[in-house]
RNA sequence: GGGGGGAUAGCUCAACUGGAUAGAGCAUUGGUCUUCUAAACCAAAGGUUGUGGGUUCGAUUCCCACUCUCCUCACCA
């Protein structure tokens, strides 16, 4: 069965390969519908499963069928209902099924579910909680994107963390996530740089910082552009010269480029975040001529006020504009080509755009301009917005210097983290490496853990922050297993027989098992933020668990409970690696 | 004005896609380290889910209207 959001979610395309292929949860759930499809005959087992429930309360069993929208068939109240079906459901292999009201409660049984679920993942942690439903089909991912001669800012890191989370995810499931790096060395504001350079630069000083140094022209020519309109045209003209082949304006770009590109390096190192592609904007630059013959070719071009536009208005869209009026291209253009290139190249099963929610607009002509064109994969083409970073409740903006530099932050909290674990933990031997890891986790975790399309108003102490919902009080979790198993010797828990005994375990056991489901609808609805509630929830379980019972204690539960520390061990990490967020063994 | 998001505890956010008493973290108040790392744990307090209608046995969730807010509406990306 697929479920039913899946379907509005992903591209008809996937639709067939994205089916439930197991996870030991879904398997008790269908235990749950097998039970009750006996009991039920005029119901197929799909309608039974989409009734089926998850309590939130531990109390109400692990899961729970109502039966409200029987009374009507069956004329008798909700109550009586479910007290005549529990006499008929089949108990067999369950603690419990009992009667609660209008609700049929059932209670699995804990050891035989807890010994299934952590045996399956000692016996092969790297791979719990994945499958293959992406048959290894390219799936080509344009994420971070930082444009040339800026700083890299805050706004960025959302996209290059959210972008690489969704290809780990992806290749969890068996895809093969294409990173791609789709830089803005290319357009108008390019050629502004050059005017502004042509007027006001010092070759020495860009060498120096070249960053810094180019966004002060940049700023400088944006600022004082509305005093001075010849600025903006001498931009639009350099911009010519560049596309024209222009030797010196290709000079400059080159050196631009690879100034910024080496900068920008540093910032993926501290992430640890690789692309297969760097192919920027420019790339794009002999592509463009053979977009702009086919749009022809379909007759879909048309003259608007100098410029060449297609007309979008059958799916009640602006126009979009494909040439300026002085012949150079624009944006659009750009992704137009890249988009058939990306097809041609990857023969992509699903094409993904992790982009501010701001360009939807922009993304949305892209995908009805290539429909236009007959490309029908164009419906493979996915626009994965987020929501806006903002500062001081207004738009980030480099022009007006309204921005926050992520490699600022990035060592903001590294240094935050040394200084904690010189608090925390003196001794710690690799201490330097350690704070890299909680620093840059916490950054990268606190862009991770909401929805994606929440907008965010920048706050420093928020994005540092080490206790409470966190990168660092995962990784904390994880430490504090790590640091159990190595007292104990780090044991072959592998072929272990299970005997947890109470019920304190039961909530980690249930957590441990749904990782697989999570995973799944992850990377359905593209949300790696599921992940990290995830990983948080399996956390909280875990220290709850730590602060109430000893598991370094000689007695007959003592191997039991290692191999569940082991399974949460493990399970956090592999988690926190989806994210691209690094699980110390100490900090 | 057109199009698209959003509004839940003082703050930042959840809520299994229509179910049982709307949950966490931060902040506040109090408690827990001679025992596996206190970046932790336990407890108290905190709510008319923006407003008004509607559908339903049942609505934070779906529909309509309104208020507020963010983004966007051709030669930027």
């Amino acid at each position: 069965m697929v479920p039913r959001e899946f379907s509005s979610l992903i591209g008809k395309d996937l639709l067939g390969t994205f089916l439930f292929a197991g996870g030991f949860m879904m398997d008790e759930r269908q235990t749950v519908a097998n039970a009750l499809s006996k009991a039920l005959p005029d119901l197929s087992t799909e309608e039974i499963l989409n009734k089926i429930e998850r309590p939130k309360d531990e109390k109400n069993g692990d899961y729970a069928f109502p039966t409200f929208f029987l009374a009507k068939t069956l004329h008798k109240a909700p109550q009586l209902i479910a007290k005549d079906l529990v006499a008929k459901v089949d108990q067999e292999g369950f603690e419990k099924v009992v009667v609660a009201g209008p609700y049929i409660n059932f209670y699995l049984d804990k050891q035989a579910v807890a010994a299934t679920i952590l045996q399956t993942i000692l016996q092969d942690p790297e791979n719990y909680g994945g499958q293959n439903i992406g048959h290894l089909a390219n799936v080509a991912i344009d994420l971070s994107s930082p444009n040339i001669a800026k700083p890299m800012g805050m706004g960025h890191l959302r996209s290059t963390v959210i972008g690489n989370a969704i290809a780990n995810i992806l290749a969890k499931v068996g895809f093969n996530p294409i990173r791609i790096n789709h830089l803005g060395d290319w357009g108008t504001q390019f050629g502004k740089l050059m005017a502004a350079y042509e007027m006001w630069g010092d070759e020495e000083a860009v060498k120096k910082d070249p960053i810094n140094t180019l966004q002060k022209y940049y700023v400088r020519i944006n600022t004082e552009a509305d005093e001075h309109p010849e600025y903006a045209d001498a931009g639009r003209k350099w911009f010519k010269k560049l596309e024209d082949g222009d030797p010196e304006a290709r000079r400059l770009w080159k050196w631009f480029r690879a100034a910024s590109l080496s900068r920008f390096m540093k910032i993926y190192q501290m992430l640890d975040i690789h692309f297969d592609s760097y192919n920027g904007e420019a790339f794009y630059n002999d592509k463009m001529p053979e977009i702009d013959q086919l749009l022809a070719d379909k007759g879909l071009l048309q003259e608007s006020r100098g410029a060449k536009i297609v007309d979008l208005s059958q799916y009640n869209l602006n126009p979009a504009l494909i040439t300026k009026s002085d012949g150079s291209s624009l944006y659009m253009t750009r992704d137009l080509a890249a988009a058939l290139f990306r097809k041609r190249m990857y023969g992509f099963a699903q094409a993904l755009y992790v982009v501010g929610a701001e360009q939807r607009n922009h993304f949305d002509q892209l995908k009805a301009v290539l429909a236009e064109m007959g490309f029908t994969w164009s419906k493979q083409i996915h626009y994965i917005p987020f929501g806006l970073m903002s500062l001081n409740g207004k738009k980030m903006s480099t022009r007006k210097g309204n921005i926050v530099q992520l490699e600022d932050v990035l060592n903001d909290s590294i240094k935050l983290a040394r200084q904690q674990i010189a608090e925390k933990n003196p001794t710690l031997a690799n201490a330097d490496e350690v704070a890299k890891q909680v620093g840059v986790g916490a950054v990268i975790f606190h862009d991770l853990k909401n929805e994606r399309t929440n907008s965010i108003d920048f706050k420093l102490a928020d994005v540092v922050k080490f206790e409470g919902e966190t990168g660092p009080y995962v990784q904390y979790a994880h430490a504090r297993a790590e640091s159990i198993l190595r007292k104990a010797g780090q044991p072959d828990l592998k072929n272990v027989a299970i005997h947890l005994n109470g019920d304190e375990a039961w909530g980690i056991i249930k957590r441990l098992g749904q990782f697989g489901e999570v995973i799944e609808r992850a990377a359905a609805e593209y949300d790696p933020s599921l992940i990290g509630k995830y990983a948080l929830s399996l956390a909280k379980d875990f220290n709850q668990y730590y602060a109430h019972n000893r598991i370094l204690v000689d007695d007959e539960g003592r191997e039991s409970r290692l191999a569940l520390v082991q399974a949460v061990s493990d399970v956090l990490k592999s988690a926190l690696a989806l994210l691209g967020v690094k699980a110390p063994d100490e900090m």
